[in-house]
DNA sequence: CAGGTTCTGTACCGGTCTATCCAAAATCTG
DNA sequence: CAGATTTTGGATAGACCGGTACAGAACCTG
């Protein structure tokens, strides 16, 4: 054995997640990330061994701690159409605190398109995942007489999913609660049984 | 008088939007928009002074020729509902067609959040101008007897906003026809009488 | 405490970035 | 055709980029 690391390998991941959420990939750089972290660029290399990675590596921290949020906010309601409530409120709620960041997939899949193939991979796996989640949350609200079954749990889902994004976009270009909450409260009508 | 441009200025914007529109701006170097122009960098800088101006310009004609499709495809239809249809049936087409590059005003205010005044001022007059095409429209589709009344326009043109964001947004991530399509429904869905 | 191993800070590498400079070519006016 | 003015291409400046090399400090094992 050798001489331990003096920090943290996760909490640098999140210091650098929270740089590149804020100002992008190609517009965070090496020194940004050693400001952000804390730590020298022989540290960031010698764990992460290179920018790219350390990028996938903050894409995945973003999307395991998303889906952490995600269900505990599910938890917090008990019928189907409540959950999506639950869901969309709570996305407003943490887009006003958290300074209209946006979504880092989004941002990245903004930033990205599709040029590069690990991260787009990552962007597609977040996206099926959190898919899966509200299909598996519309059938409960089907199942409970709480959401419409005139149309398939996937496409509601898709449905969910675009409004989340939307309200997202709305955040980051500045609207306030009134109007991302009457937008929340639209889709939710749509759902409605 | 003296020598004039051997290159048509509107064309090179054109060009220089396509360009910031596929790789954002970071993304975007000087060369590319010189091989995307065909102009050699002294042109550029003599005519646009820097890269920056050079964005700004493609922002806005992105803006103006926004409204010109949009005014385009809502002359397609009568009543309100099918216009607001033929906006998000539009969208869908116009990002198949285009090779799913998503709208160029949210990658920008994706990559830029609020860190630069200019670029997000434009963002928001583009949106502003977009919510009140949006509001006009649902206004004659409320008196019309197509969309319902239950909610004021304002705050339906949000959502529509809103939704059609999120379309853009799944189109970047890779989306489908059938899936897009299955979103504006439902959206449409939210809105009718 | 000695030896092996790992981490950390500094300096530095080639490459690329935006932007500028300048001379040569091109055009219009008179 | 001459002179004034502008555009244009190529070279280059100066800064910063991601990434590396290396020496010495820090740590664990035995």
């Amino acid at each position: 054995m050798a001489r331990p690391k003096e920090f943290d390998e996760q909490q640098a991941v999140d210091a650098a997640m929270n740089a590149f959420w804020d100002r992008g990939y190609e517009g965070t750089s090496t020194q940004d990330l050693c400001a952000a972290t804390g730590l020298g660029r022989s540290s960031i290399y010698n764990t992460f061994s290179s920018k790219h990675e350390l990028f996938q590596r903050s894409l995945e921290h973003y999307s395991v701690t998303g889906v952490h949020t995600r269900n505990a906010l599910l938890d917090t309601a008990e019928d189907g159409l409540d959950r999506i409530r639950a869901l969309l409120e709570g996305t407003v709620a943490e887009e006003l605190k958290s300074g209209h960041r946006g979504c880092l997939m989004v941002n990245t899949a903004a930033e990205f398109g599709d040029r590069d193939a690990a991260v787009n991979a990552r962007v597609r796996a977040d996206t099926e995942s959190h898919l899966a989640m509200l299909a598996g949350t519309i059938r409960t609200g089907q199942a409970d007489g709480t959401i419409t079954t005139g149309r398939a749990a996937a496409e509601l889902a898709q449905f969910v999913h675009a409004s989340i994004g939307g309200l997202r976009l709305m955040s980051r270009g500045g609207a306030g609660e009134p109007e991302m909450l009457a937008v929340a409260e639209i889709a939710l009508g749509a759902l409605a049984a």
